[in-house]
DNA sequence: TGTACATCAGTGAACGCGCGTTCACTGATGTAC
DNA sequence: TGTACATCAGTGAACGCGCGTTCACTGATGTAC
């Protein structure tokens, strides 16, 4: 009965990586682990020396195959047109929902990482951020190729706005269709700002339409416009 | 050696109160909090029937308190003037950073809140939206006066991509300040997208007037606009 | 080619700790008659 | 006005549980001579 099998190490990686990305890091427990990967909890110790790194090695590994991703779709050329901003942030944002709200583990990853991102230890977020960071450097750089009066500062704070939005919208769907416990009354349990739901390919559609055209005005007006008047 | 003091169950919720915000729920036993209350353990379960009640007690007074002063800033009188969009935005934002960046115990909670609002119970994030949701449909509807052409759902959308953006500003400078610890290498720790920082009052300057001039164009363009074209 | 030993992946059981909760109790303050 | 009893705020100690980690061990696979 002894299977050929992936080695120890290998099961335990998938298997955390579908835990941590449902249920969060606590709560995951190394017995949850090793039985889901079919071996003895002392493995994880003996392989990653202990839970904690264990998690940074997945998440380490999630964050390059997402940005590796992410940035493909930046580079991937768009075809020339007079609305070249809309373009590109069409493009990134469709990546972007496609990737957090289409994809199962995708959809569950995303949760995680933006509790990480908010509230994680520094060693974790500097993990998350060591692969972020060249994603949206790299966006900035075409933003700017775009729309050619947004100065460096400028693009940081646009990249900001469209962060904020995009982690917004996806938790928004993540929030609405929670699973209903018996005995609940749905009608009670209502999402931030209900921007309506069908399925998730109108959602996408909706959200991307939104923050394309709201963000594409908000910035050819950082870009170009006269400052904001400051009040008396 | 009997002081008069206050109630324990008011001892209690003001120590917890304090706990929570800079731990969160997981990091705060209840231990801790009898200790800075300077009651029994067993007190907590006998006024409040376990670590959770407490918890959504204070949650919820807090969440109410927040809700009152942002009510307040939004109903204050703003001068007519052509540019009630500017004013209105400017006087709701500069209300927000304040309220999280320059009040150390609004500052605290505020990353709770992010996190309760991310990944609580349906319970936990019920309790939030009972006192966020009435604040952005005024809000909502504010903006609708002031900028016509703006239908319901449209502000909707709108008051999200706000909601993000101040978010994720205000997590920004959280983030940023971190304390380093003994060895660390502060050049490596970089915040995301970093629109840089010095005080918190220049901070919130740069951040309102960003967020400023871009959702104002970006909401008169959602308004008004035609819509944005769809890739063939 | 054979033997002795070292290394390695992996195991099963136990350890120790911190947690939220519970239990039996105390002393003070009502309340009924 | 006095007495018996009930209620209530609050206590100290113990309980039971789940957790991450550790320990002593096994069996298979190199490696040296």
């Amino acid at each position: 009965m002894r299977e050929p099998a992936a080695d120890t190490s290998q099961r335990l990686l998938d298997a955390a990586e579908g835990l941590f990305a449902d249920r969060g890091y606590d709560g995951v427990s190394i017995r949850d682990i090793a039985a889901a990967a079919g071996v003895n909890v002392a493995a994880i110790n003996y392989h990653f020396g202990g839970k904690e790194r264990l998690y940074q090695v997945i998440l380490e590994r999630v964050m390059t195959a997402k940005r590796d991703r992410y940035l493909a779709a930046l580079r991937a050329p768009r075809k020339a047109s007079d609305e070249g901003l809309e373009d590109l942030l069409r493009a990134f944002f469709r990546t972007h929902f496609d990737d957090t709200l289409k994809s199962e583990r995708g959809a569950s990853f995303i949760k995680l990482l933006v509790r990480e991102l908010h509230e994680g230890s520094r060693e974790r977020r500097q993990i998350i951020q060591e692969q972020l960071a060249p994603l949206w450097t790299e966006f900035g750089q075409a933003l700017r190729e775009v729309v050619p009066g947004l100065d460096e500062a400028a693009a940081a704070w646009v990249a900001g706005s469209l962060h904020g939005q995009l982690v917004h919208f996806t938790m928004r769907w993540h929030r609405a269709p929670a699973p209903l416990a018996g005995g609940d009354q749905p009608h009670l349990v209502q999402a931030l700002f209900p921007p309506l739901a069908e399925d998730v390919d109108r959602y996408i559609e909706q959200a991307v339409a939104h923050i394309v055209r709201f963000a594409a005005a908000g910035i050819r007006a950082v870009a170009g416009g006269r400052p904001a008047k400051e009040p008396s």
